[in-house]
DNA sequence: AAACGCACTTGACCTGCATCAAGAACGCTC
DNA sequence: GAGCGTTCTTGATGCAGGTCAAGTGCGTTT
């Protein structure tokens, strides 16, 4: 079970999406576990079914696809985000991307199971449920977006924009597969500033 | 309500995920309405709440976003498929995606509140909305994947081993816009064959 | 503190694909 | 079936960004 500021983390995570009477909160709460993991540890391998659905406690992950030897990074979690391989948790099916702590990081999860079964029992949480998806939908299609319709120039002011901290947290390396270009092109970016 | 053979392919669509009994059916198949459109007509409009989830009976669509005075091109549905927004379906959030009718086409259709209440009167439902999820998931990542890792060229051949009609169907330059390459560069992959 | 590895920078080169442009071949509409 | 718009082809040109290579700095290990 998670820590007394874990379960405060969780109830203010959800609060901002429904409300929940005392009991409730006292059903939906012990579900959460606290899960710790090394920096460059592996949290979801490809080809698992991802279990969790997690909030970042602390640390950063990395969202990630291999291919003949490469990388592609597919997304970030860090500081109040969701972490986890939403598709493969919504449909239960195996993962072909890997979930790896790039810096130390816990997480604070809920089974898929238990979440179900908290459906049933907390009406309310669908909401929740509804909501986060949303958000992780919407993640996913602006990338595409902005994959599809700007250049490598814009890709990066928006990116530092909207995440000016990212830059000091996970090796360029990565944040430029994210954007999708070579490592070489980004720090040449970087460079003219 | 649908005609007697749409359905019979509502049926048979969805008899591949689960079986009902007849009196399930009788409260599932009701529900599904037949809709018709023109050539070029646009089925769901950026801006709008997706408010059906679609069976193909007739013709092709595709999916798009508009950028300053272009469009790219993110999907195709076609004889069999599913049809529709699903993220603003699913999210019922506004869609940033037009869902067009590139051929004359009629859809099976049932409507999101509709649905929601049979996953609550007929259970087994809730295994076939996860999966035709499922289903939807994978091709947006494969796409996704395939795009950030293969050359204009393979591509081009995978698409065309996996959909050989598809270029009998639509314009030629849509399918440029979904594989992510100019009309141009489509028509000279094309010709050196 | 020496030594190794890994991330990052910077330069030179090269190429895949976009863009521009101009013609050919289809549909539609009247 | 004449005319017009749209789609498709083909050629010429340009450039964004990938690749290769060599060097620099830093954090870790021993």
């Amino acid at each position: 079970m998670a820590t007394f500021e874990g379960m405060e983390q969780v109830k203010s995570a959800i609060s901002r999406y429904v409300d929940l009477t005392e009991a409730q909160w006292e059903q939906v709460l012990p579900l959460w576990k606290e899960r710790s993991f090394d920096k460059k540890e592996v949290i979801t391998a490809s080809g698992d079914v991802e279990r969790w659905f997690s909030i970042v406690k602390e640390g950063v992950q990395r969202i990630y696809f291999e291919f003949d030897g490469q990388e592609a990074c597919i997304g970030f979690a860090y500081g109040g985000s969701w972490s986890g391989i939403f598709d493969s948790f919504v449909t239960q099916a195996p993962s072909r991307f890997v979930l790896q702590a790039v810096t130390p990081s816990v997480l604070l999860s809920i089974e898929h199971t238990d979440l179900q079964r908290l459906y049933g029992s907390v009406p309310q949480l669908e909401r929740f449920g509804r909501l986060m998806l949303e958000e992780v939908f919407v993640g996913r299609a602006v990338r595409e977006i902005e994959q599809l319709t700007m250049p490598a120039q814009e890709r990066y002011d928006r990116l530092m924009d909207r995440s000016p901290h990212l830059l000091q947290l996970v090796p360029q390396k990565d944040i430029a597969s994210y954007l999708g270009m070579s490592a070489e092109t980004f720090s040449r970016l970087r460079a003219q500033k």
